[in-house]
RNA sequence: GCCGAUGUAGCUCAGUUGGUCAGAGCAGCUGAUUUGUAAUCAGCAGGUCGGGGGUUCGAAUCCCUCCAUCGGCUCCA
């Protein structure tokens, strides 16, 4: 007998070689049926592999993401099968569950292609399979018997993947004809798996390398019942709606031209109203914390980038170098600020009592980023960055890194923005070819990261790797419409700038040291955060950030007159009102998409023209009545006020 | 850059196998209507069907190529 300890700490005897569904069997048989996997000591395992040993088990239902994990791991495998049914011969690279659904990287070979219109035919042979109830069955393997096996199917990807793997480790699942290499868990039978979709198809390219080939990646999505799938897809269209994309042209935000160039967005007047709002937010925040706007010009001499080292990093791939009359003489196109900031810094000597110094800029760069690559504002070539650094002592860093923490939860407390994650970025240290700068002062700017995150007590996973090529960082991401992640706020700890411009201060000990450099930006850039600005607030900006505060709709055109006054008047309170004009037009209504962002309708007919009134209806809240002008201009220049004030003493 | 899909009026879209296929609604303009918030009526104007090339008696439709957009991959200083 073993003992089997449950969530709320109980404690029960089994038989040795119990199974999860045996024991959920036990408990009772409605919950036998909606079990779908098991934990067995924080393990994910299959509900029918035995449990030999006393263990701390938790039961997984449809709800928990270790049961959808173990789902749509399961569901991955059953397209395979259908895929290898539909198109034999296919090799099949690998196929995990993820946040919402599956894929799976195949490849059918060079003269088959499989397409969107196939999907249905997979869909359908998958369904087909599932009815069979197939069991999956899990068989542990030697290296050697797997690579037989695989090298006798011809599959190069599977036998790369096990020639990896340790022996001993190496596990087989089989359902119906198709056996793969797994590490499971998975569902007992294919049966659960009833409602299905597949979603899309991508090249993907083997193993992330953009050497190697491309493998035909297939997404897709599957639940334990029709509705769920139909809730899903319907949840997927509704968030469509909220793109930034679809809003700011519906919003006349920002536009894009093929004639100006991809990837190069064109700020309309309502666009750019936000923005310099935003900007003004900012900067209000950052005079408050200490720091100095400066501006810098928007290219520099290509020796600037060869000392920055960003010239060799990424010179090739970037916008090439501008010539002038002069022979010789070749500029580039700023890709970041830093450089020029560093100038700014040198331009005068620096005592230890001047640290740190903070320099901000909303500085416009241009990146050639891949023509693939551009998304909306979230990816552009031409864009503008909230951008500072600050040169600071050994002995300040902690607290200025700390600062920085501070100015972006604050901004995002301001903001509204909850769900966010924080990541710490560091190098990978096995790759020394992707960064510059010494071992040492890697491990120094690390460890201040690690040290402010944890002082800040931040709940941060950290990400080897990802770390810039000068310095590691801390980012901020958040998620888009559709679940993408976005980095937003970043904070990056650099020693590599300041030692290859020679920057440096005199220390009290009057010898010359060298400044630590903070490169942050809390937005990220103007264009990526106005876009998941955007698709957070659907386009419904707070009252403080709106282009648009009123729209006055006046009943006829008799009232237009005394509509243009109102607006005349609200204009000289900094209210920004928008007349519709279509409503003049009796029975026109104004669409609902473009009139329910704005917060305030002012309707204006012979009641209000005659009494110098307005009647104000606040969205979503109702009628607020008449008010006169003044009453009004004032009511809105408060609530202002009050937002901004709030979000001061965040 | 790579894989796949898409591109018809300012916007949203229809256009069956190449032959009245240059269309609709909304927006715009001109009139009429004077009416309290999701649509008043009539008329007008709007497009080298993404660009270029080809096949054909004939191309929005078939082929090639370039451009842009979308979903991914890779990348993201």
């Amino acid at each position: 007998m073993i003992n089997i300890k449950f969530p709320d700490n109980s404690v029960r005897k089994f038989e040795e070689g119990i199974t999860g569904l045996g024991i959920a069997k036990s408990l009772s048989n409605s919950l036998a049926r909606e079990v779908l996997a098991v934990s067995v000591n924080e393990e994910i395992w299959d509900l029918t592999r035995p449990i030999t040993r006393d263990a701390e088990i938790r039961l997984h239902k449809w709800g928990d993401d270790e049961a959808s994990h173990a789902f749509w791991h399961s569901s991955a495998h059953l397209m395979a099968e259908a895929i290898e049914v539909l198109y034999p011969g296919t090799k099949f690279g690998i196929g995990p569950a993820i946040e919402n659904g599956f894929y799976y990287d195949v490849d059918t070979g060079d003269d088959v292609a499989i397409t969107d219109a196939d999907l249905p035919r997979i869909e359908q042979k998958m369904k087909e399979l599932s009815s069979q109830k197939s069991s999956f069955i899990r068989e542990e393997i030697s290296k050697e018997d797997a690579l037989k096996l695989f090298g006798q199917k011809g599959d190069e990807y599977k036998t790369e993947l096990i020639s990896d793997l340790e022996d001993g480790t190496i596990t087989l699942y089989k359902q119906g004809k198709f056996t793969d290499l797994c590490r499971g868990p998975h569902l007992p039978d294919t049966s659960p798996i009833k409602a299905i979709k597949l979603l899309s198809l991508a090249g993907a390219y083997w193993r992330g390398d953009e050497k190697r080939k491309q493998l035909t990646r297939i997404y897709g999505i599957t639940f334990p019942k029709q509705a769920m799938l139909e809730e899903f897809l319907d949840k997927l269209e509704k968030a469509k709606e909220r793109d930034h994309r679809k809003v700011g042209k519906e919003l006349e935000l920002f536009t894009f031209s093929q004639r100006v160039g991809q990837g190069l967005p064109l700020w309309l007047p309502k666009g750019a109203q936000l923005r310099e709002r935003l900007e003004n937010f900012l900067k209000r925040v950052q005079r408050k914390y200490g720091y100095e706007q400066v501006i810098t010009p928007h290219i520099g001499l290509k020796d600037l980038y060869i000392t920055s080292g960003h010239y060799e990093k990424y010179g090739k791939d970037s916008f090439q170098p501008i010539s002038t009359p002069q022979e010789g003489e070749e500029f580039l196109l700023k890709p970041m600020n830093c450089p020029h900031h560093c100038e700014i810094y040198s331009s005068k000597p620096r005592s230890y009592r001047d640290l740190p110094v903070r320099m901000a800029e909303f500085g416009t760069v241009y990146r050639y980023e891949q023509s693939g690559e551009l998304h909306g504002l979230t990816r552009v070539r031409g864009f503008t960055q909230d951008d500072a650094h600050i040169f600071c002592r050994p002995d300040q860093l902690k607290e200025e890194f700390i600062k920085v923490i501070d100015i972006i939860h604050h901004i995002f407390k301001a903001l509204d923005f909850n769900d966010y994650i924080t990541q710490i970025s560091l190098r990978d240290k096995t790759d020394h070819e992707k960064y510059i700068g010494s071992d040492e002062n890697w491990e120094k700017a690390e460890k201040a990261i690690i040290a402010a995150a944890e002082e800040k007590k931040l709940e941060t996973i950290i990400e080897y790797g990802e770390a810039a090529f000068y310095g590691p960082k801390l980012d901020f991401m958040v998620r888009d419409a559709i679940g993408r992640k976005w980095q937003l706020g970043t904070i990056q700890v650099d020693y590599n700038l300041p030692e290859r411009f020679e920057l440096e201060y005199t220390g009290a000990d009057n010898l010359k040291h060298r400044p630590i450099m903070i490169h942050r930006a809390p937005f990220g850039s103007m264009e990526r955060f106005v876009a998941v600005l955007i698709e957070h607030t659907g386009g419904k900006f707070p009252l403080w950030l709106t282009p648009d505060q009123a729209v006055i709709l006046p009943i006829s055109e008799k009232y237009h007159d005394y509509a243009e006054k109102v607006s005349k008047f609200l204009n000289n309170y900094d209210i920004r009102t928008l007349i519709d004009e279509r409503s003049e037009k009796i029975g026109k209504k104004i669409r609902d998409s473009e009139l329910k962002r704005i917060p305030y309708l002012l309707i204006v007919g012979e009641k209000e023209a005659a009494s110098n009134t307005i009647s104000v209806r606040r969205q979503g809240e109702g009628d607020k009545g008449a008010m006169n002008l003044e009453e009004f201009a004032k009511f809105i220049s408060q609530e202002v006020e009050n937002q901004l004030e709030s979000i001061d003493t965040i």
